[in-house]
RNA sequence: GGAGAGGUGUCCGAGAGGUUUAUGGAGCUGGUCUUGAAAACCAGUGAUCCCGCAAGGGACCGUGGGUUCGAAUCCCACCCUCUCCGCCA
């Protein structure tokens, strides 16, 4: 959610702000700032019949006490009190319309990000690591786990549906010593380890931006507000949700595992095989909370702290930053890591990490206090993912698979494999 | 799931239709006293949000409705917490 004042005082910077983002936005933007007036105006209104109303209450029971007849001023009083509840009601509905307005409005992409019309305008900053030269035909990941006898999609069909998996022995094995390695990684770099609930409120949903406009995407349990959970970024997040934080204890790291839901209504017939596209899939996300001053610093750590376990894989990898075309929802600014994946033939995304400054911060209400007696401030939000599990499955089993069908897997991981070094061919 | 109790400012805690635009503590800030500290005493402060250049005004006692000239206080619905019982990993 922007800042009303910057949408008032600066109407053209967020109107091309949102242009830039492909979205023509003048229309609600003019009609937001008219009915921005028209409820100043009537707030004045309000609030000066209530002054009288409040003056009332305190000179009726002294007039009483004196035996002084009220029912004159008591009938004028009625006829105040009728006024304010209209006035009020017609508040409550101006409200209710700039908040819809304000709730589709998308945040502004920060001034070094690059103006482009999708992700075909992305930035590369940098790549690490070279895609593998391989002396034989390489299979994609959802042959490999097939051939190993790891990965079944089709016994998911049949208990689930399409888009889900069972893994099976040293591939469910595989899933966990991912998601272990990354949060005992990020952890000794300061990341306090969380494990959140997988469902979510709707305040929750609303307050980091899932609803109102994208609950398609989610997962509802059937009459109730509670949702499953697209990413611990919403617990998480919402953890401070209605809270001043006390400001020597920023920034805080957190990182947390949890499965994540999406319905991707949009999505049918995109990556129908592998891993790729799940409807249920891991993931361990790394949120901060800090101060503004702070937060394109925090953001550069933090894309470096989901790039730290691609490293230590020995995944090739590269990082853009994506144009204000392809930015999502509540980011001002996005890095994604795009993993090499030798079936695809390019980098395909495993994480992304946003800075989304107060846009969350002013939904959710969570603000600090530098110093005792300040007035508290909104602090910026950021998270990324650290990163995608299932995908770095799919990514390990192709980019270290060998000629006689095993997949070799990454130094790091032994020790959570049991010692397993390997995947061997049945 | 059943029964009971309760949700008030940073914390504790009063208040049960009208001089309460929330009593009183604790805390915090400053001061007196003291070699210094503690204690005691004095004064100040009292959350947060909205409108306004300001003066000022308004909102806010779990949330949303309602009754009333007037609601923290009465009525209705909902949410949450605690205790006991049941069930369960």
């Amino acid at each position: 959610m922007l800042d009303i004042k910057l949408i008032r005082a600066n109407p053209d910077l967020v109107k091309q702000a949102m242009k830039n983002r492909n979205k023509d936005m003048d229309g609600d933007i003019d009609r937001f700032l008219e009915i921005d007036k028209e409820r100043r105006a009537l707030t004045q209104q309000s609030d000066e019949l209530k002054n009288e109303q409040n003056k009332a209450s305190k000179e009726i029971p002294v007039l009483k006490k004196q035996g002084a007849d009220t029912t004159q001023l008591m009938a004028r009083m009625k006829a105040i009190s009728e006024e304010i509840k209209g006035l009020d009601s017609k508040l409550s509905q101006l409200e209710q319309q700039q908040q819809e307005i304000l709730y589709s409005i998308p945040n502004v992409p920060h001034g070094t990000v690059p103006v482009g019309k999708d992700d075909s305008d992305n930035l590369e900053v940098r790549r690490i690591g070279e895609p593998r030269a391989f002396d034989f035909e390489p299979l994609p990941h959802w042959e490999i786990g097939k051939n190993l006898n790891i990965l079944d999609p089709e016994t998911a069909a049949k208990v689930t549906g399409a888009r889900f998996h069972f893994y099976r022995g040293l591939g469910a094995r595989l899933e966990r010593a991912i998601f272990n390695f990354y949060l005992d990684t990020h952890g000794a770099d300061g990341y306090t380890e969380i494990f959140p609930p997988f469902i979510a409120n709707k305040d929750s949903m609303t307050g980091t931006g899932q609803l109102p406009k994208f609950g398609e995407d989610m997962f509802k349990l059937e009459g109730l507000d509670y949702y499953l959970i697209p990413t611990a970024e919403v617990p998480v997040t919402n953890m401070h949700r209605d809270e001043i934080l006390d400001g020597a204890t920023l920034p805080r790291y957190y990182c947390a595992y949890s499965a994540c839901f999406r319905a991707e209504a949009g999505s049918a017939g995109r990556d129908t095989r592998g891993l790729i596209r799940q409807h249920q899939f891991n993931k361990v996300e790394l949120v901060k909370f800090c101060e503004p001053e702070k937060s394109y610093e925090e953001l550069e750590d933090l894309t470096a702290q989901a790039e730290k376990v691609l490293q230590l894989l020995g995944l090739p990898y590269r990082v853009v930053s994506l144009s204000s075309g392809d930015l999502g929802f509540s980011s001002a600014k996005t890095y994604d890591l795009e993993v090499w994946m030798p079936s695809y033939q390019r980098y395909l995304e495993i994480s992304s990490c946003s800075n989304f400054e107060d846009f969350q911060a002013r939904r959710m209400a969570v603000r600090y206090k530098k110093e005792q007696g300040d007035k508290a401030r909104l602090v910026h939000t950021l998270n990324g993912s650290g990163v995608a599990v299932g995908r770095t499955v799919a990514a390990i089993l192709e980019n270290f698979q060998n000629g006689d069908g095993s997949v070799t897997i990454p130094k790091v991981l032994v020790p959570y494999m049991g010692g397993v070094e390997k995947i061997l061919a049945k």
